[in-house]
DNA sequence: TATGAATGAGATTTCATTCAT
DNA sequence: TATGAATGAAATCTCATTCAT
């Protein structure tokens, strides 16, 4: 009875947050929108603000300004990436499958049409304190990739290579889809994605005469 | 034959025009190299100005304004680029190995530090005008890189698979390269452009126990 | 009398009333404190609101609007600085001894923590409507000290002078510690009052030499 | 001969330098009027441009910003008074003479209609690395009127006081003239500055019955 | 009474571009 | 050819105020 008031007021405060944070997200879907429509320095906060569906003022209610956008958007979509590393980890696969996994996750992620963002794309415009951390996490997942990689080979999985030029490789070839795919073309993300890293993980395979034939069970090709 | 008079007028008018376009080179570069370092939209004429060692007002006696520039830094590039396929193209070399030589070119050409030009990596910056003819060149090399690939691919050199997509994989994991390359780094650009070409071409090449006889399996699935 | 009901109704309104009245006082408080601070324009709603302890949304319910917030602020200070001008006409002390006494309590006011407001310092910011009030106040004190002064100057307790230019000297002075004490210093702001106006009063005090018969020189006027 | 090329273009860019440097004098006096009548924080970069007749764009060819405005009139303001310092300081009449002209200087500067800037009040609002060089100077300038106070306090020309009080009330009363003064009021600006030293050194100076025999009495109070 | 969301006007500042010299 | 001055538009951001709850 007593705390009646206290709980309703605390569910009031609990509703108000939930639904501040989800128009923060509304915006930052937004703003991951037109930033890879027309490029981070190009947008402005106006622009955010017409796809958000609110006035240009009000953003500064949700965000500290346009570093701030950007910033989250960049964490946002690193983290999902993040996830899908560790996801990928956490299999057993072969190196090839988990290295495939990560490439077709990381390429729907940034042509997801409601929540894809490129935005990870852009890093120097921001300011040190929101720039570091950004790539703090940007190379933790490279290291990731590279490390996947540098297992393979290990292995005998993969081909001898410089590890770190293929992780930047796959990087490219998988971010650059963000410029060209076009929702309404022929082929679906998905459809994409799994094109791309067959691709990219094909070229990463040892050849299978293998020059000094190294072991018979190689990634996804039985007897190849 | 001319008065001498004339003559050295037009000699004179001549070296004058020939330095007038070595200034536009300069400036050219100088603006490219901007552009690479902070992004078209970001940079100012008065940065452009600075790095080509002019004031800002004079930059408009060389060109029409910011957007001519970007233009014209693009459209070098690209010229350059185009040379580079139509030598491939005469060569007699197999296609993995033509391909290999195209894209070399244009790593080395992207990451050269003097002359090279990240620029046309954006180009919907551009007013129509300025956008269309470089849109088309940028498509006609495109077009040729494709080609490329499906002959390979109807020779059976290369593995089956989505020309268009793979031409657009390794344009980005070429493109890439200009953002990460560092020429103060531990690989030289040449170096770069030979290991990436080789990751990019092995996995398009067929696989080795099927040069003479392609699998019949599709694209990118299949039987497989 | 009247009825129970009503006197409860009354009761509780009444308190309502004076916690409002006092919720005010808070918030003027709170104000005065940031306006010395930062100054009036330079202090937003929402550092008044943070200093009040409440939603800057919420000061809408209490006042008008900033302008109103400092109106009260100057009104206030005002009100109190008029009265120990009356206190001290009341008195039947020497015209040196009551203008002292003016001088001290002024000082004490601005510098005093808690209700001290150096608010009335800006009077231009305020619209006619509010401004016209507050300068009619502030005339009606300046020309209480006019006439202070120049009493003492007719009776021979002050020397001759300008005493609109003394008057605003003093004011000066006065003022002017709103500037610079600061309450964990040395002095108390009671010394600093008390040497303050010692110091302001002696100024003016005719030449020991010639209380009943002012030196043939005076001021600003020769043989006058 | 072959210099006079490089003569004239010197001394075209001598007088172009000139000419720059004063439109920088007249922004910074347009500035100081603005800052004069509606203070720092209300003054818009648009009212200062109007006031020096140019476009607000154009302010920022010649400042940095709002900012540095202000830091320049405060600094100008104080040079000119640390020169009457110097001046004062170098005549060899007594300290009362010295002291009266350092604060007649001061009080023409504040009220020169031309050049007088009473910018220098609003300190607080730079930021750091523009404030700390105004408080030094500002700081300098104090101590320098609190050692020829305390000077004529230790030869007994000016009654025993607290020296930083003092100046500080002098500071005061001279700074306070540039609220109330009014150039089309009945008093010039020097006649108000001769009367106003007067009054602020008449309340320092030893009782006149004691300029040899200075009272052993203590500070504020005495047997007076 | 109280709040956070919302807004529109206006602040400072930047910038591509033009112009007088 | 070259420059610095000048401008107007637009960008980011702030802020007093209002509103729905």
């Amino acid at each position: 009875m007593v705390h009646s008031s206290n709980t309703r007021s605390k569910d009031a405060s609990g509703r108000l947050q939930r639904r501040a944070e989800a128009r923060r997200l509304e915006i930052l879907r937004a703003a991951a929108r037109v930033f890879r429509r027309r490029g981070f320095a190009a947008t402005g906060m106006r622009e955010i603000a017409a796809e958000a569906d609110l006035s240009s003022g009000n953003l500064y209610h949700y965000f500290r300004g346009k570093d701030e956008i950007l910033y989250f958007c960049q964490d946002r979509s690193l983290e999902r990436m993040l996830e899908a590393l560790a996801a990928a980890r956490a299999s057993d696969a072969s190196e090839a499958t988990r290295l495939r996994e990560v490439v077709r996750a990381h390429v729907r992620c940034l042509l997801d049409e409601l929540d894809g963002s490129a935005a990870h794309l852009e890093v120097e415009v921001l300011p040190r304190e929101l720039r570091d951390p950004i790539i703090d996490k940007r190379d933790r997942y490279e290291r990731g990739l590279r490390r996947m990689i540098a297992a393979g080979v290990k292995t005998g999985e993969f081909a001898r290579c410089d590890a770190r030029l293929v992780t930047r490789a796959i990087l490219g070839a998988a971010n650059w889809t963000a410029r060209w795919f076009r929702p309404e073309g022929p082929r679906s993300a998905t459809s994409v994605a799994d094109s791309l890293s067959d691709y990219l993980i094909r070229g990463l395979v040892a050849d299978c005469d293998s020059p000094a034939a190294p072991r018979p069970a190689a990634d996804s090709g039985g007897s190849r």
